[in-house]
DNA sequence: CAGTGGTCTAGACCACACG
DNA sequence: GTGTGGTCTAGACCACTGA
């Protein structure tokens, strides 16, 4: 009898889940925690890292699902491309939802960011964004209030500030991206459908006009098997 | 009362943990669910982020520990260079740890990245990359028999496979690197002292000579808080 | 050896989905 | 309403640290 009933369990977890078609249903936990001889929170233990990896959905409600071959994202850093557009060049279907806009005050940090007095007013623009109608992506973009209006994104707003930005003919040059992975908090995991705590990838980033002025301070997290980000490195010579 | 133990609970230890001064150590973790009300195992799910930030150490057997000024190490991913050389450059201590030469045939992943035959002769180098006594980098490198013999390593080997090619005079070029966020496995967790599950920052890469051939296929784990990496993007036009 | 964190269990109650 | 996953509890046993 093992003492590790976790390695175990991720095993058989794993043939389990390869047995099945995409879309069916898995027991329910209590069930399939009797099943596999574990308790139950040794089971959701387990299967955390198959639902980061995008092979399960646990729905709320509903129950556990297996997921089909899930449409990967798979894009370079060096060049700094809207999610509709990569999307677009792929060929998925993307949709946004949870649009938020709202004017706000600068904290400490988005006043540090992009160079603005604490206090200056902010106009703050979430979203989640969807592939096949499973949240992949929660973005947030903070821009100082006169760079962007609310009543501008009412009409033709798709889910890109990037985008939108451009279209108006903003001279912008570059993008400095900070790269992280963390925890999902409680409010990021609501917005994409998974739980708190759960992995997700991080990018904190500024985007400069030809000036040099910073005109979106954006937070974007990503489910990791949704996204492949890759880039090409010079070898550093001695 | 709360519905929501949680988030209260972060706020809390949030706050106890700013009050401590670094090297401080943590009561128990029974003690500390009684004192902040509840249970032990939703102290440890907690605690988790926090760890996650670097700003916890728990060592099993001794306690937890709060973490002072950590030792970052920021990188622009553009330029492919060694934790060594990174740690030369920010002036830290970085030590390595926990080394393993081995040989061992290829298998079906590993041939697809080198582009060479399932069994075909590998060399398998993996070490740990501690700065300050912490560990906070796994290192796996795996390169076709013909480029590296195990003995090679036995002298000059500092931890870095890149430099040692570099010495030796290798036309490297450039490195194809796919980031993504994981959590860690039992191995990877027990290896970098932190748990399983623990959230955790991948690279995964190929380096390429000046032919084309890829030398050299890894795996790099790296504990998020003790690194920064960030790369500049040039905006893309439509 | 005593005390710590690491793991697992059994059971409870809640919020939500769906018929 | 019924059944699902989401959260939390209380307690047990283990592996490890350090005096």
């Amino acid at each position: 009898m093992p003492h590790f009933p976790f390695q175990r369990l991720q095993a058989d977890l794993a043939k389990l889940i390869a047995s099945l078609p995409a879309g069916a249903r898995l027991p329910s936990e209590p069930d399939l925690a009797k099943q596999l001889g574990v308790s139950r929170a040794t089971l959701r233990e387990a299967m955390r890292m198959f639902e980061a990896q995008g092979l399960l959905r646990r729905r709320q409600g509903a129950g556990t699902f297996i997921v089909g071959q899930l449409p990967v994202m798979e894009s370079g850093l060096e060049v700094l491309e809207s999610i509709q557009t990569l999307a677009r060049r792929l060929n998925l279907d993307v949709s946004m939802g949870n649009v938020s806009v709202e004017k706000l005050p600068a904290g400490a940090d988005a006043a540090e960011a992009l160079d603005l007095a604490v206090g200056s007013p902010l106009l703050r623009v979430s979203r989640v964004m969807s592939a096949d109608s499973r949240p992949v992506a929660y973005l947030v973009d903070i821009l100082p209030a006169d760079v962007l209006q609310p009543e501008e994104l009412s009409g033709q707003f798709e889910g890109s500030v990037l985008d939108y930005l451009l279209h108006r003919g903003d001279p912008l040059t570059v993008s400095r991206a900070d790269i992280t992975a963390s925890n999902a908090t409680a409010d990021v995991a609501k917005m994409l459908e998974i739980q708190r705590g759960d992995v997700l990838l991080q990018l904190t980033a500024k985007l400069f006009t030809a000036s040099g002025r910073v005109v979106d301070y954006s937070f974007s997290y990503f489910i990791p098997g949704y996204f492949k980000f890759h880039v090409v490195r010079k070898v550093g010579r001695a």
